[in-house]
DNA sequence: AATGAATGAGGATTCATTCAT
DNA sequence: AATGAATGAATCCTCATTCAT
């Protein structure tokens, strides 16, 4: 069960450089969408040749929706805060958008890639667009218990529609910083939408 | 259907083809972004040839950016409409929404083409890209406008923020049509606004 | 016979355009070659419209020779002075060579263009390359006339040989002409071969 | 004929290959010039795929360039004879030029290529031309060495003259036989040069 | 006499992908 | 685990040319 050391390291490798494939894909293809990154920008970017992608991956759509499911599950270690859930409701609600703003400000690459996958309409759809709505419904039924929970009086009805204007608003505010910059005024609209 | 490839149109008619093309391109463009849109797909489209596009526009920035511009122009014309400010404000607010939203349902290609080209951000920004970020704010700015004159208290941060969250929420659930599909509940949001 | 002001005024433009025409194509093709040159070079050259030139011209080929065509004519009527043929022959050498060296630098286009075709083998030669040799025969004889003229002890090999060496020297300065800019020294080279 | 297109070499070799491609190069260039001679046509001529080339070499600009390097190359071998100065001057002279000549003769290729491209004035100038008019410089010092050395009695500026006609004198012999065939007859012309 | 609009072939170059090593 | 060399389809764009007006 135990291997020899060199084996060790070579498969330790492989894991590693796909590591550093996503991470390179993340930005690149976060920049310039699913069409607009070639596989050879990926080489320029990370080192390894072209060809060596398709070591770790079928091909580019393999890549694409691996880049999604690796980056959202570092959004949610990021989100996902051991002990969270005390104080008075508006306290809460500034902590956990406080928390937000600051995961997508550090994850603007995935979003932007995920929301670019989203407006895409094309005849065979990429696996990546598939995986990221998959991802962005976890976030969301996330987010609707946090109100629920915040708002024990709310019905199912009020939640949901509640849940739908902030994971909008999120969204547009995100557009909104990527054509402006500045940052994401997240905690406001979370406060706005709590008044209400 | 009607003339074989090798056929040359009888009476050939800059404007009308440049329409057409226009026409075209905002459909397919707006599907698959930028990058994603092969000028052979026009031509596939909208009849003429791949090298006739040329003819009507300098190059392929040219053409996504005068698409740009012509789809703005048509939903403006469809925004404007004559007689509106009348009734209380809330009344208004719900005329001004439905307006809007009946707009973004009749003009999806333009926004979602657009918001592809804002979410972008490759070395040489396309000139489609520009042009929509100006538009948009001359639309940010109409939407100000009705902002001050629905709610005549409000002080000039105010309505900023207001506007800033009325943009961010209509963004939002645009993405959010584009991926659920249905209705935008434009309306809606717009009361919850008006409420707040 | 006669025709109205209007027609000949036609008549009159066509003629016109066609030397403007030529006037342009001499210049781009010179610079740039056969296959260099585009039709729509010409056009932005030059104004009329690409289209155009197939008006005056059956198609490229018959344009490029027609240059090469006019252009000698207009640099032999700058070669063929009506007095010549005075003084010893060393003074008449430096008189020739000298207006020979004026009309080269005068008409460097035509030479270049010419060259460059005759340096050039495609499997169908364009017409201008015929042309061109053709002219260019002309000339040699004219400096071979010329130098059994200077000599007239010379034989008719030892002419054939000075006529050679002649225009490969000129031909040669030519070249390092547009190499190293500079005039040629042709009157130089002349003396030269006077001398041996 | 050996291969059908789909099967793919079992050993690939980058040095071969490019050595391959360079070949093929020289020959097509040197007939049709740098813009008369496409991509697609030394795919043709040397088997490997047309977007091959873009293994081996930037673009098409670096093709020309390197084949221009290498043919210079090919050429300096052929005409640095190991022993040489012996003999009277003429006869040296005569060894000389015979060397030269059927080195012109080995290579034409390569010189036509370069006149063109020397010849050639366009708005960017290609790489390729650059580098001739550099080798072509080094040849030009190499046959002053070799004047200087045969006529030790001469100045510096005799022996710039001697040069400059030997150069325009090889060059222009050159462009004859380019257009009338046969052989140079670049001896005769060196003892006629020794001879002033 | 000239042009506006179009065409289809072909230009260079980049793409995702493959496969022997 | 990774790469060097290749492929063929696709990219945008320019070419010479045509023809109704």
């Amino acid at each position: 069960m135990t291997s020899s050391p060199t084996v060790r390291k070579k498969r330790a490798n492989g894991v590693e450089s796909r590591q550093r494939i996503l991470d390179a894909t993340v930005e690149i293809a976060g920049e310039r969408g699913y069409e607009g990154t070639s596989i050879a920008a990926f080489s320029a970017k990370c080192g390894p040749q072209a060809s060596s992608i398709y070591w770790c991956f079928k091909d580019k759509d393999d890549l694409i929706a691996a880049v999604i499911e690796h980056s959202f599950e570092t959004w949610l270690a990021t989100v996902e805060l051991p002990g969270e859930a005390t104080g008075t409701p508006l306290e809460r609600i500034t902590a956990m958008a406080a928390t937000n703003a600051r995961s997508l400000v550090d994850v603007p690459d995935f979003l932007r890639l995920g929301l670019m996958l989203a407006l895409e309409r094309r005849p065979a759809e990429p696996r990546g667009r598939t995986v990221f709505l998959q991802v962005r419904n976890v976030a969301g039924q996330k987010i609707a218990e946090a109100i629920a929970d915040l708002f024990p009086g709310l019905g199912e009805d009020s939640v949901r529609t509640l849940t739908t204007y902030t994971v909008a608003g999120a969204d547009g505010l995100f557009v909104r910083r990527e054509i402006h910059g500045g940052a994401v005024t997240l905690v406001a609209l979370f406060k706005f939408h709590a008044r209400a």
